[in-house]
DNA sequence: TGCAAAGCGGAGAGAGTCTCCGTATAGTTC
DNA sequence: GAACTATACGGAGACTCTCTCCGCTTTGCA
């Protein structure tokens, strides 16, 4: 890549994590990205052909993140259950620090094609690891796919309706008491 | 109200919950409802000034069906985790009939200002009405807000998904287990 | 039958995503 | 350092969507 295309797009999606995390998906405009990047709209979508690859590419460094909640969750001293609510927040909060991040993504997890497919491996993994490490005090056959589903509905909700944290949290700790063996 | 003036009316909330209901909320644009009733633009703004406040009319009947299931559910003989689950998982279905309404419905019900406020307070009084039955069998303190949001955040998953009914199931299953007191 | 009020409908404003293509520049080769 | 080519730039505008304005038509009452 050229140095000066390099430099765009490092600048068009410096912008665009801004805009996004403090106006949300749907309220920030390509031609608001371009602008603020000082870069014509062909620019812009040369980089990023679709206003969801530009998210996606903005979601990037998620990935580490979630790994490092779920080590630190299932290396707490506690029950099973301190474990997996910890990482249920955790999980929830990083879904939801994105306005709109948290239902664009739970949709993409069915979806191989999505932009968004790499982010829901990552995200499906860490939920397996969970399933792994807590095995015997879940309910028998929970899959990692109806954690994903669950908690990024719920966060979905949170985010949608931008409710406090113990809104939240109160809601997690049903899913999670549902998740565990009864 | 006019003779001809109702006529379009009702042909438009005909032609909307048929394009509504196959093709969900997204994808069906006013011009096409427009069309398919046979009204200019501007009659179709007049009977109703917003896309959302059209969706609203489709939706209309739901109410009576919403009371009809917390009725059939709570009259089951059976345990409370049987009549809990029927009812969670008509409220789920009826919440995906039309695509795209599970989310909206859901986003809306703590906006006393949306289009959808009253199928809110429909939708909570059934939860409260359930939360009143079970009582005693139900997790402490659990409200009927929680309720709709959890029920909601899982049945706009499996709208957007578009998953089949036994994983709808399966989630609601481990909702409702989390519901119950432990 | 005549007339005001109510309703109709389509052109178009405004906003959004995304494309096309003439122009400019980076980086290589001599 | 000059010439050349592949690469990148940027903005006008195509297309779509929601919603408005306003001149024309229809209804229903007197």
């Amino acid at each position: 890549m050229r140095a000066d295309a390099q430099r765009n797009r490092d600048r068009i999606v410096e912008v665009a994590r801004a805009l996004f995390r403090s106006k949300g998906f749907d309220a920030v405009s390509m031609d608001e990205v371009a602008k603020g990047a000082e870069v014509g709209a062909g620019t812009l979508y040369r980089h990023f052909p679709t206003k969801e690859s530009l998210y996606d590419a903005v979601l990037e460094a998620w990935a580490d993140r979630v790994n490092a909640a779920v080590d630190r969750a299932l290396t707490l001293d506690g029950p099973a259950r301190e474990q997996l609510l910890s990482w249920l927040s955790d999980y929830a909060a990083m879904l939801t620090e994105h306005k709109g991040a948290a239902a664009r993504i739970t949709a993409a997890l069915g979806d191989p094609g999505s932009p968004f497919a790499a982010k829901c491996q990552t995200y499906l993994g860490a939920n397996q690891r969970v399933i792994e490490k807590l095995d015997s005090a879940l309910r028998p056959g929970v899959e990692a796919m109806q954690i994903s589903r669950l908690v990024g509905g719920v966060a979905a909700v949170v985010d949608n309706s931008e409710l406090p944290a113990d809104a939240a949290a109160s809601m997690l700790a049903i899913v999670a008491d549902g998740l565990l063996a009864s």
